[in-house]
DNA sequence: TACTTTTGTTTAAACGATTAAGCAAATATA
DNA sequence: TATATTTGCTTAATCGTTTAAACAAAAGTA
């Protein structure tokens, strides 16, 4: 079998004697275009299996209907949703999404924005890797003149649209949870400073224990990168401490994970002893034993304005990208890990 | 800020005064055109920021060197690391791919296959939802001309390349494990029969019991969409059964992870009372306690292969697709789920 | 010197669809 | 009846790139 030639709308307008424009127009529906020309248009299109040839119409009209996404990493339950919502708000216009992860690496990150880009997509939606901190290459997107949408890990300085959960609130929740249940010495395991949503919710620990006059104990805040290793072992540290924590709070789930097995492993009882707080609802929090009190990051709104945000971009042909932030409420999910009463 | 004017070839030429397709043969390395008009088209470009359009260069060459990947899901710790290896292989090769899941639906993976399609990608690497039964729509594919390589989840009808591990074998060797931890009467929570590889689990199950000369007990046989919801509820069928098994093959880590809960909650001890094997090696099975003795299915190599068929397939002509199985052999992990000894 | 080959470029067509402009025929209006 | 409008189509240009064919100039060969 050779590679198949496709029907194109000149074979049609072969079949029926008439102009290929005839037949475009047809298909799209002109006023123009008699009702008796248009049925026996798309008879034959049918017939003849004719699909459009989708870089065609994209070179003529400079639009691909192709959105980029990147996530740091696919298969986590919040990029996976929030993919799921962005792709179901933007298949309804007739866009389709090309997924790319970062693995959390500056340099894949770049590598997939040129990718992107060499593809001509209309616009990008992206949350960004860890080891992300110059924004040159997300420069580059914004010189492209599409639009760029940032969610869950976004960066002020790039001045365009972000959307995610209120991470400084998040943590005044969950501390103000922590203190009811009686916590007094209330650790942070918190993510790298210098990524904003991480930032916010150390500022947001911070303040938090001020509004309950519960001293900032230095000993007690600690840097991570979050994975279930590096949890272990940042927990280790703390139980090292002359004066042990009776609550840890866990800007992740995965190290969230990696402090329960250490507590266990040493019989430590959670949360009697020491309360337990993770961070982003991922199904497993509610698979281990004691199950972990996590935070939902509304993945499924945050896919859907993403989605929204793009199109409202392309009803307007002036692209004047601003910062704009849509913040979004957490929500607690409390479970066996910190609930004492 | 206006949307932006990218510059093409045409402004290259324009400014050295030469003919477009001078710059294009120049950007192409042509033979026939001075090492002088090289360097100084390379320059031009370098200096406006030129970025070929990728959808003019698809369209007159017909390829658009974009790869279609259909997965039921993407956050399974599997399935993104076989998109991880397609994409790491593919890249190299200047292709970028399309990501999409079907979220194991039929009417998904449908609309799916549309959207590629008409996005004109030179190939689809794909595995199969676990509703879809008939094949009409992957017919498409081959109908449009273009290579279709399917992992994990295939089927012999379609006549395509394969790559997947040896699910009937994995089963031997699961109960071989079992047997020797001391297992006599083994059931089996297994997938849809109709769906390939869960089939062949039952078999490479019945005939393992078989060759151990097990009896084979048709209640200890039970077919499960393989959620951890319904691996809660088939292990609570096999709890209920008079004469209960000492020991569950599950062939889903979701479904083990739930025949896990409900064993624990019910103070039944594992392994020695009951051992447990799940299937997929997903991370999670190095999480909860016990740890879940569990199959590694090669992600990366079924990644890499798939990439490479595709590429076998672009250097050819001639499209001539049969049905090739690439079988690899799955690795038992073996954890305290069914450690006896 | 006269011819052939090589080199370096240009011209023009093509990929498939879209669309502004043009035009003839049919219909409506005065 | 004469003119204006509407209808239904065609022509031709266009998107940005690639590439076969053409061609002039330079270099090589006899």
């Amino acid at each position: 079998m050779a590679k198949k030639n496709k029907t194109t709308i000149k074979d049609i307008a072969n079949v029926l004697n008439i102009s290929a424009a005839a037949v475009s127009k047809a298909l799209h529906n002109d006023s123009r275009i008699s009702e008796k020309t248009k049925k026996a248009v798309r008879q034959v299109a049918q017939n003849l299996n004719y699909q459009p040839n989708h870089l065609a119409s994209a070179l003529r009209s400079g639009k691909s209907k192709l959105i980029g996404v990147i996530v740091p990493k696919t298969n986590s339950n919040f990029f996976s949703s929030v993919i799921h919502n962005i792709e179901e708000g933007l298949n309804k216009e007739g866009y389709n999404i090309i997924i790319t992860q970062s693995n959390e690496s500056y340099k894949k990150e770049c590598a997939n924005i040129d990718a992107l880009l060499f593809t001509q997509v209309d616009g990008i939606i992206a949350s960004m890797a860890n080891e992300t901190v110059d924004l040159v290459h997300y420069e580059k997107i914004k010189a492209a003149g599409i639009p760029l949408i940032t969610f869950d890990r976004g960066e002020n300085d790039l001045n365009v649209d972000y959307i995610g959960i209120d991470d400084y609130n998040s943590s005044h929740i969950i501390v103000d949870h922590l203190v009811e249940q009686g916590c007094k010495r209330i650790a942070h395991i918190g993510g790298f400073k210098r990524t904003r949503i991480y930032n916010n919710r150390i500022r947001g620990y911070i303040d938090a224990l001020k509004k309950h006059n519960l001293p900032l104990d230095k000993e007690l805040l600690i840097e991570s990168n979050l994975t279930k290793e590096d949890g272990r072992s940042k927990m280790q540290g703390l139980l090292n401490l002359e004066n042990r924590p009776d609550a840890v709070y866990v800007a992740g789930d995965y190290a969230a994970l990696g402090v329960l097995e250490l507590l266990k492993e040493q019989n430590i009882s959670i949360p009697d002893e020491i309360a337990l707080v993770g961070f982003g609802n991922e199904p497993f929090t509610d698979m281990v034993s004691p199950k972990i009190t996590s935070v939902n990051q509304h993945s499924y709104e945050i896919g859907r304005i993403a989605a929204k945000t793009f199109l409202e971009f392309e009803d307007k042909d002036q692209l004047n990208q601003t910062l704009k932030k849509n913040i979004l409420e957490a929500e607690l999910i409390v479970r066996a890990s910190s609930r004492r009463k």
